[in-house]
DNA sequence: ATCCATTTCCGAAAAATATGCAGCACATGT
DNA sequence: ACATGTGCTGCATATTTTTCGGAAATGGAT
């Protein structure tokens, strides 16, 4: 992880498609070279994927959420993570510090469906409070990306 | 936008340097159907950029941070968005429903970045109040690809 | 400083992949 | 029935990736 590993990086990041000799000329290497240093960024694991960014409206889930959970005393911890990483609208799901115990990320449709998702954290007996904040707008929204369960 | 075009986005995401022969094998078209409909897909801007996917620890990013932000009243909103876009450790900022006015998701190698950061933020003068929040695990990390700003 | 071992790089050939296009099939609306 | 538009295929071509031998650079150790 030398500079031009994370020049590599940093181009690869803004455009995956660039060619090896494109990024080579960018960095000052033969195309071989490059491809070698990316081949080693996969194998290490610095790159984990190549991935598409996406667009949330067009993929219809434009309403961003995020919802802080107090899991229930008598809750299965392990399962509600298991629960939250094969759930498909669970973009996100971090154990945190402060007063709530996990905050989850979502998008979904439109606003309707988030009172079914709460509805199934609940019945599920996973969720003691919780408190849903929606986001309105995004100065800076971040990357759609698919979550990688394959 | 047809199931086609959903199955094809669903391999991309999962690895987007599956070639278009592999591809349309398992979506039952050929290679040069394939390239148009990727084709369109990018230009219609259902897919925004191919990217990668990286790893939070290899990168040197490994603390996740999490800020509400109360603003000022006398804040300038414009320049604070701009601000947001413009940070390189700010991953996402999200006006936000609730108590808060923004949320703002960030990285940073370790605990010790985090005070500059808030200063940094206060100085400004953009925050009345914040409170930060650290994520402790991802059962659901979600991944880590950096901004759209080329 | 010199030597040796290791790593990194390059260039050229070969393999794989993407791209562009003509022609065909199918559906839609007139 | 006809014309129009759209999407698909298969082929030819262009581009890109991959491989590999040998050269250059790097990093210790003496």
């Amino acid at each position: 992880m030398d500079a031009i590993d994370t020049k590599i990086i940093d181009l690869l990041s803004a455009d995956a498609k660039r060619s090896l000799a494109d990024i080579g000329a960018s960095v000052g290497l033969s195309p071989s070279s490059v491809n070698e240093r990316v081949r080693r960024l996969t194998a290490s694991g610095v790159i984990r994927r190549f991935t598409v960014d996406l667009d949330p409206v067009q993929t219809g889930m434009q309403t961003l959420v995020f919802v802080w959970i107090a899991l229930r005393d008598d809750a299965d911890e392990d399962a509600f993570r298991a629960y939250a990483a094969a759930h498909p609208l669970i973009l996100e799901c971090h154990h945190v510090t402060g007063a709530w115990s996990y905050l989850i990320k979502l998008r979904v449709g439109d606003t309707t469906r988030i009172e079914p998702f709460l509805a199934d954290l609940k019945s599920r007996r996973f969720v003691g409070r919780s408190e849903t904040v929606l986001a309105l707008s995004s100065p800076v929204p971040g990357a759609l990306v698919r979550k990688d369960d394959a």
